[in-house]
RNA sequence: GGCGACAUAGCCAAGCGGUAAGGCAGAGGUCUGCAAAACCUUUAUUCCCCAGUUCGAUUCUGGGUGUCGCCUCCA
């Protein structure tokens, strides 16, 4: 499998160190807040390259860190903390805050499929290991003491720009508004793994450590979190575009100062979800959650299939436009596979069966291309072997993308037998009247039958000016209608 | 100022040196009184621009232009 790695700069091919085996890490969420659509961007392509590892044969591990702490909102490394801040938002303790935005971000996880990792670990349940992970970058000699805090030192390092998109030289220190130069700091890429001193002093959450009561810095968490569950080498590292630097560049620096040898060989970033104007992220304000379209009618696969649709290592544009666009896709998508036919017994021929598969395999394979992937769907869709091959396939392919694709075509299935036993029950005492849509009060209801009964006597006198215009009227109160032979269904939008 | 990524139809998007996949929308058709749905057919002489390499470039090289991201909050 070719795999792109920010360390390289190449689409290298995917090798672990133990063969088989893929110890992978991913960076989780910060719990201060609902995940938006753009960080849950991220979980899905990594979700579909952990499931296709698995897909491919590999033997994964993967963990995931829960940031409840040591996040600070701005500064360099002063500044609020994110979790002290959404408690204070919302007259809550930091670890309430926690728990309910850590249940959230999974919710949001299950309804896009994404499976949860074997290992999730929140920071505060590890502060002890941070603490023991820092005293020996200090025995080191990696980490120093300054201003009632530790940081680490990277002018230990031959080479701290790993990704090679930085040089000291270059770093403008404070380019951001509102970011000021730490003045403890011996090199000014140097960044802290213990706060005693901070600007606020209401920090609620604080641990006893050999340099005073305070808390860890952000990057340690990550670092101390993967070698404690997943070794010293570690295969893959995922994370948002946005934490190759500082944080995965830090993390790297802090892991291999403490192991002494190099520690990931693979890191994988997803590129970000924009918005036409720009990146969408919560501390511009305005973002998107995963609940907010579901209100608007959109199925959470159909976003699954939106962010499918494009490569992980470009970024996307998200456009209402995109989403309807995928929204009819999806639907069609479903429905073709619910008319083939479950029952089928045909046997397919094993070498076309073997040559689609392996155009899906060809398109992961290729630098998790879910585009042409999902392009191999149709390819089976279209291809001329039986339905019970299609179905299998489909299944197949849906363990990776996890669409929904079989249960989906089966409730849809379902509901078509229901609506044509409706329409026989119906139809034995004249016209059919099917309502598709659930959980309308009794009135509507009737008055809808009225009229649409009113209509098909139009129709029968074959007066369709009166037809169309009652049609018309319905259409008003969001009523579509869909004519049949002896039935006429309608839905309420 | 430094670093990086990207640019293909109305929109999304594949393409990795051999003559432009696929999806959505659009158009035409079949079926319907008309609609809707479904199905069939169709939709880029050209890939941001300019040079170069090559028999051949959307693809490689160099130079522009544009968009976006990172440079201590972000996925």
């Amino acid at each position: 499998m070719k795999l792109y790695n920010t360390l390289t700069r190449t689409r290298d091919d995917f090798v672990t160190h133990e063969p088989g085996k893929c110890r992978m890490y991913t960076c989780g969420p910060t719990v201060y807040h609902f995940a938006h659509i753009g960080n849950l961007r991220t979980y899905i392509m990594e979700d579909v390259l952990d499931k296709y590892l698995r897909y491919s044969g590999y033997d994964v591990t993967r963990c995931m860190n829960i940031t409840d702490v040591g996040h600070l909102t701005s500064d360099a490394d002063t500044g609020e903390d994110k979790m002290l801040k959404g408690a204070k938002r919302e007259h809550k303790t930091v670890m309430e805050i926690a728990r309910f935005y850590t249940d959230a971000f999974f919710a949001d996880c299950a309804k896009l499929n994404i499976r949860k990792p074997e290992i999730v670990v929140p920071a505060t349940s590890y502060v002890e290991r941070f603490i023991r992970m820092i005293e020996v970058l200090v025995d080191k000699g990696y980490a120093y003491l300054s201003g009632g805090n530790v940081y680490f030192d990277t002018s230990k390092l031959d080479n701290y720009y790993v990704f090679g998109n930085q040089s000291a030289e270059d770093l403008a220190v404070g380019v951001r508004e509102g970011v000021e130069a730490d003045d403890a700091k011996r090199n000014a890429a140097d960044f802290a793994l213990w706060f005693t001193k901070s600007k606020f002093e209401d920090q609620e959450l604080k641990w006893e450590s050999p340099w005073g009561l305070g808390y860890p810095g952000w990057h340690i968490e990550c670092s101390a979190i993967a070698l404690e569950n997943l070794g010293e080498y570690l295969d893959l590292h995922c994370g948002g575009v946005d934490n190759a630097f500082p944080h995965h560049t830090n993390e790297i620096a802090q892991s291999e100062a403490y192991v002494g040898h190099p520690w990931c060989s693979h890191w994988f970033h997803v590129l970000h979800l924009n918005t036409a104007s720009g990146k969408m992220s919560k501390s511009s304000g305005e973002f998107l959650t995963l609940s907010l379209l579901e209100e608007k009618g959109y199925d959470p696969m159909v976003y699954r299939l939106f962010c499918l649709g494009s490569h992980y290592r470009k970024s996307l544009v998200f456009s209402w436009e995109g989403m309807d666009s995928t929204k009819t896709a999806y639907q069609k998508l479903v429905a073709r596979i619910a008319a083939l036919d479950p029952e089928d017994k045909t046997e397919a021929d094993p070498s076309a069966v073997g040559e689609l598969k392996a155009r899906f395999a060809a398109a992961m394979d290729n630098d998790l291309n879910t585009a042409l992937a999902v392009t191999a769907l149709y390819d089976v869709l279209k291809a001329k072997i039986g339905d019970a091959a299609k179905l299998a396939l489909i299944a197949d392919f849906d363990t990776v993308l996890s669409l929904n694709l079989i249960p989906a075509a089966q409730k849809a299935r379902e509901a078509a037998k229901q609506t044509e036993k409706q329409t026989e029950n119906a139809a034995q005492d004249g016209l059919a009247v099917v309502c598709l849509t659930e959980g309308l009060d009794d009135s509507f209801t009737a008055e809808v039958e009225a009229l649409i009964r009113e209509r098909a006597d139009a129709k029968k006198k074959k007066d369709f000016a009166e037809a169309d215009k009652i049609r018309a009227h319905l259409s008003e109160m969001g009523v579509t209608l869909k004519d049949g032979k002896e039935s006429v269904s309608w839905e309420k939008a």
